[in-house]
DNA sequence: CTTTGGATCGTCT
DNA sequence: GACGATCCAAAGG
């Protein structure tokens, strides 16, 4: 058996230097990379970019609470919080411990452990709605406030963010950030063209594509 | 197909 | 005490 096409296969692990950049430059490049836990993949789709006290949208704006105190800390970790009552959404902390900016991961495209995520997902029928949004996300791969903190980089909870080769598209598409009050006009959303599994917006402030 | 409203609770004011 | 970095079912065209 040759070892190479092992490693070849499941891609490398991000590195925590990959992280410890600001939110706007990172979130880009996380499109087409590959969240993975156990049996489960899915490829980043759609992301976010949040900054901290510069950021009127971001739960860091108003500094330090014990919600948003894994912003703060290092790079390469997952940032969960809980919203409306019912959903978790989840992060990738950026820039170096003591400053507040992260990705929010909005949408997959599964890839594998498809199985897996139907059953953390019972009544979805079409696949495409197993993680196209930042809570569907979270609850087709089984995060809740349990993996707030887990390491990507080391994988601390078995969750990891994977290269497998795919780069990141070179013109990602991109709009205003979905959900929020302030700070609408910046345009911190990128999406994989033409991806069915991106999340679909109630509005559309669509810039670049789709 | 699109639009609307209900669900539900941790967090910070 | 108000309000979400949301989702889904149900109703309407």
């Amino acid at each position: 058996m040759s070892d190479q096409a092992v490693p070849r296969r499941r891609g490398r692990v991000l590195a925590r230097g990959f992280y410890a950049r600001g939110a706007v430059e990172v979130a880009p490049q996380l499109l087409n990379k590959l969240l993975v836990r156990d049996g489960r993949a899915g490829r980043i789709v759609e992301v976010e970019a949040y900054r901290g006290s510069d950021d009127r949208a971001s739960h860091a704006f108003s500094g330090l609470t014990a919600r948003n105190a894994t912003m703060f800390g290092r790079p390469g970790r997952l940032y969960v919080y809980f919203t409306y009552g019912m959903h978790f959404c989840a992060n990738a902390v950026c820039m170096p411990e003591g400053t507040a900016e992260a990705v929010l991961l909005r949408a997959l495209a599964p890839v594998s452990g498809l199985d897996l995520m139907r059953e953390a997902r019972p009544g979805i029928v079409n696949d495409e709605n197993l993680a196209s949004g930042p809570a569907k996300l979270c609850q087709a791969m089984g995060i809740t406030r349990a993996e707030d903190g887990a390491d990507l980089v080391t994988g601390s909870v078995g969750i990891r963010v994977v290269d497998d080769g795919v780069p990141p598209p070179t013109v990602p598409a991109s709009s205003g950030r979905v959900g929020i009050r302030h700070a609408t006009e910046l345009p911190w959303r990128w999406w994989v063209p033409g991806d069915p599994n991106v999340s679909k917006s109630r509005v559309q402030p669509a810039r670049g594509r789709r």
